[in-house]
DNA sequence: TTATAAAGGATAATCTTTATCCTTTGTTAT
DNA sequence: ATAACAAAGGATAAAGATTATCCTTTATAA
């Protein structure tokens, strides 16, 4: 159980219980959506409300602690923050994995293409997983 | 003003008016999302419902006769199935681009490195477009 | 034409997310 | 350690988004 008190004040946001466990979820689950945090929440905070899941989301994804990502055909999930990459999602069981990938050559024939000036790419792959074929 | 009524009969669906003009706006738009598309519609039909638009677009979404994508920090927008392509989206103009890119080389990497038999990509490049910038 | 399943409109119901208000608490400065 | 205070949490209402229901109308095929 990693302590991310720190980490949490880092980015602006004061380090409460509940702000920790959500931290905690995250980093356990790798990639969760609201309602799936939700009941692990009340776990531990019997009475917690789901607006304070929202405001917290919100307020870690403005200060770029967490990350959004929308899955196709699903509900986003969210993810602690870490070094850029891309997702596999398994449409059998749901599972969303991270993915290393170099996408210079991609990124840069787009923005000779296009002639955007381009900031961030989000790339999600849907399939199935090597466990559930 | 293009027919749709084939493509639609082509898709299972009835070529109902309301939803030759569905049709005909996201061809005109090439992206739109359900509030824009609402407001066009109810320009040619004073009293449509919301509730018809969201019924045609998720039974055209089943049907496969458009598709969804869906953009960072912003509502899902609806494109009339075309080729598969990638797509760009203006934060500023909020414009959404259709772009084709080489992705072979990345989705076999991604395949080696998961192990997962992919059947879908979704890519979109968030930035500042050529007339924005 | 006619028959009929399906679609449209009106509206209620059901999520989903945000706003409000008051109490509690984390943080900073004594 | 204590006090001060802005910020966060909980309860709940409000607002927004999407779906369900019911009845009328219509597109399609016989
Ligand atoms: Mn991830
Ligand atoms: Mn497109
Ligand atoms: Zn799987
Ligand atoms: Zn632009």
């Amino acid at each position: 159980m990693i302590d991310f008190t720190d980490e949490l004040r880092l980015h602006n946001l004061k380090a409460t219980p509940q702000r920790l466990a959500m931290s905690d979820a995250m980093y356990v689950n790798g990639h969760i959506n609201i309602d799936a945090l939700y009941l692990i929440m009340l776990k531990k905070f019997h009475s917690i409300s789901l607006a304070t899941i929202y405001k917290n989301i919100n307020l870690m994804l403005e200060n770029s602690f967490i990350q959004e990502v929308k899955i196709p055909q699903d509900k986003s999930v969210y993810e602690l923050s870490k070094d850029i990459h891309s997702h596999l999602v398994c449409q059998k069981c749901k599972e969303v994995f991270d993915i290393n990938l170099e996408l210079e050559t991609v990124l840069s024939e787009a923005q000779q293409q296009s002639g955007f000036k381009i900031c961030k790419t989000s790339l999600v792959f849907s399939g199935i997983c090597k466990k559930c074929q």
